[in-house]
DNA sequence: AATGAATGAGCGTTCATTCAT
DNA sequence: CATGAATGAACGCTCATTCAT
C-alpha cells in the first residue's frame, strides 16, 4: 500500500490499465504494453518484477486512489441531510465507475490466480455499504425515509446498473440520445437518474 | 444461426464453454480443450476453422438456446395478469443469468474483433425489453401499476444486479447466510427478492 | 532406460551431444541445436519436454549404449588368460573414451542440477572396476601377477590419463607425431601404450 | 601477464572464481557476481571490458600465481636427490590440483573463443614436464632409476588421475574412508599414494 | 571514477495452426 | 474423415552491456 511509484512507472501502469481493460490480461502482451508506452520490453520485468506483479501493483494503485478519493468525499458530505447525503453518495460512486470503468472492467474478470487482491476492492465496497447504512438509519430515524432497504442491495443496484450500462453500450445506446461518441456521458446521466429514482423509491422518500 | 452442429462438435463446444468460463478465452488453450474433450488437438481448427471462430459458434449456440428457451417461456405466460407476468419475467431472467453466469461472464469481456457477435445478445435484450414494455403498458392501462418506468432501465436493473452479485461473490457473500458452497443458490434468492421489490416499487404496485 | 527413440530424435540427440560437448550445456541454445539439426526450435520441447529433459535422455541414451557394449565385450573375453583379459579391458575402455570423448567431456562438468544422473555412469565405472578386480585376483592366484593394486586406482589411471589427453590436445600434441588432424588417433595409440605399460608394471607382470 | 589489478578488481576476480567454479561460466551471471561482491552490476564491464574478458584476466591471474608458486618451489628442491625431487614434484602438483580444482574444472571446458588462453596452462605443463624430464635423466644417470618413461606420460598420469578423482567424487568416494565432507582431503591422500607408487614403479626405483 | 537506469538481443517454452498421410 | 507430426510466431523473462550523470 505504501509503495511509491516513479512517473515512468505510473505511465506504464496507465498504459497497461487501458490495454488490459480492452483486451484482458492474457490478451495483453508485455510487448503490447511496452510498444504503447514507448519503453523497452524488459522494463516491465525490470520495474515490477513480472507481468503478474505489475498487475498487482496496478490493481492496488487504482484501488488505493479510489479509497483515498472516497475518504475525502465522505468528509465533505458529513454534515448534510440524509436525502442529500444519499444523493451525493450515489452520484459519487456512479461517477467513479464511469471514470474508471476500464479498471472495474478487468478487476472482476481477470484476476483469477490472485484472488486475494480482491480484498482491496472488497474493502472499498464494504466501506461504501457501511456509509449507505448510516445514511439510511439516520433518514429512517428522522422519518424522512419510510423504508429501510438492505444497504448491500442498494450498492448492488447502483454498481450493477452502472457497470451493465458501461459494458453493454450497444444495447443501452438504443435508448440514449445524442451522437455515439457522447454515449458514456449521456448514459451516465440516464443511469444516474434511474438509480436515484429507484433508490429513493425504495427508501419511501417523498420530497415536500 | 442456420449452422447445424454434429454431436462431436456440440461436445467440444460444451467442454470449451466450461473451460473458457473458468479460465477465460486466452487462458484456455486448444490443447486444454482437446485434452478435456478427448479429441485431437487439430480438431478445433478442423471443425471450426480456428479457435476464434469456435468461440463465435459457441456464442451463437448459447444465445440461440437462450432465445429459444425464452420464446417458449413467453408463450407460457402470455395469458396471465401483468403483475404475474412481470414477476415471472424477472424470475426467468435472473434464473437464466445464474444458470449461465460463466457464459455471460466472458461474453462482455473476452470477445474482441468480433464485435458483431454482440448483436445476438442485443437481440435477446431488446426482445426482453420489449416484453417488459408490453407488460408495463398493460399494467398501467389496467391501473394495477401506477408508474411507467422505462423498460430498458428495468432490464438494466435486473441484469446489472444479478451479474454484479455473480461476479462479486466475495462481497455479497458477507450478507448471505449458509455455507460458502451454496453461495450462488442463496445469492440468487436474495438478489431475486431485492430485484422484485425494487421493480414493483418502481411500478408503484400495491398488492390488495 | 527402456525408452525408445525415433530416428529423428536420435538425430537431434547426436547433434545436441556434439554441441554440448563443445560449448557446454548452458552455452548451447536450443536454437543452436535446432539449426544444426535442421529442425524447428519447438521440436526440442515437443520431443523431449524441455531442454533439461533432453539432456537426461541424451545422457541415459549414451550410457545405456556404453553399458550394453561393455556387456557384449565382457562376454567375449570371459575365457581368456588374465594378462590377455587385462590388456583387452584397457584397450576397450580407452577406445570407448576416445570414441565418445565429447560425451564424457560434458558428463562430469555440466550435469549440475541433475546429480542423480551420474548414477548411471557410476554403475558403469563400478562394473568395470569389479571386472578389473576379478582379473587381478585371477592373475595373482595363478602367479602371473605378483602385485595386487587396487582396482579403483587402476581405473582412475586409465580413465584419468585418457581424458586428460583428450582434453589437453594442445599440450599432448607436442609429443605426438603426424599431422594435427590425426591427433586423436595418434594420441590414443600413445596413451594406450603408456597405460598398458603402467598397469602391467603395477601388476608386476613379466612376459616370458 | 603484465596487467596489474587494483584491490577491488582482485576482490571481484576472487568472487567470480568461486561462483564460476560452482555454477560454470554460463551458469554464473554478472548479477550473481556483482551481488556477491557487493558492487554495481555495471562494474564488470567497466573494469574488465566484458564478462568474457574478465574470464581471461581471471584465468591469467590464476595461472600466473601458479607459475610463480612453482618457480619458488622448483628453487627449493633444486639441490635434492632425484627420488626426493620426483616425490616432491608429484606432491606439489597433486596438491595444487586439489587446491584449485574448481579452477581446473572449468579451464578445459568452459573457455570458448579464447583458445589462446590455454597457452598459459600449456606453459605451466611444459615447464613441469621439462622439470620431470630433468629429474628422470638425473636419476637414470645416477642409476637410481632403471627405466626412463616419457615425462609427458608421467604428467598425464599424475594430472589425469588427480582430476579424475576430483571430478568423479561419487565413484571414488566408494573407496575412500571417512565422512563425506572430508572426501577431497582423503581422496588426495589416496590418489597421491597411488600416483607415487605408479610413477616409481615405472621408474624402476627400488628403495634400499 | 563510479553508478543506477535502461537497452536490445537472446533465452526456453507454448501457442494456434497446417501439413502429410 | 481424421490424425499425429511438425511449424513459425509469439510469449514472458533474463542476459551482458551501455548510457547519462
Amino acid at each position: 500500500m505504501k509503495k511509491k511509484f516513479t512517473e515512468k512507472q505510473i505511465h506504464i501502469l496507465n498504459v497497461a490499465e487501458k490495454l488490459i481493460a480492452k483486451k484482458g490480461f492474457e490478451g495483453t502482451s508485455v510487448r503490447d504494453i511496452s510498444t504503447n508506452a514507448n519503453i523497452n520490453v524488459a522494463m516491465i520485468s525490470y520495474y515490477f518484477g513480472s507481468k503478474e506483479k505489475m498487475m498487482s501493483y496496478l490493481y492496488r494503485y487504482r484501488v488505493q486512489k479510489t479509497r483515498e478519493s472516497f475518504a475525502e468525499f465522505a468528509e465533505i458530505i458529513r454534515e448534510g441531510k440524509p436525502e442529500m447525503q444519499m444523493k451525493e453518495l450515489i452520484k459519487y460512486v456512479v461517477n467513479q465507475l464511469f471514470k474508471f470503468n476500464y479498471f472495474h472492467g478487468f478487476v472482476t474478470q481477470e484476476l483469477r490466480h490472485t484472488e486475494h487482491l480482491k480484498e482491496d476492492l472488497l474493502g472499498f465496497y464494504t466501506t461504501f455499504t457501511s456509509k449507505i447504512d448510516d445514511v439510511i438509519k439516520k433518514g429512517v430515524a428522522s422519518g424522512i425515509f419510510t423504508n429501510a432497504p438492505k444497504p448491500e442491495d442498494i450498492l448492488t443496484l447502483i454498481v450493477g446498473s452502472s457497470l451493465f450500462v458501461i459494458r453493454n453500450k450497444n444495447f443501452y445506446e438504443l435508448y440514449v440520445s445524442g451522437p455515439e461518441e457522447n454515449y458514456f456521458e449521456e448514459a451516465e446521466k440516464k443511469v444516474m437518474a434511474n438509480v436515484l429514482v429507484t433508490v429513493f423509491s425504495l427508501l419511501g422518500y417523498h420530497a415536500d
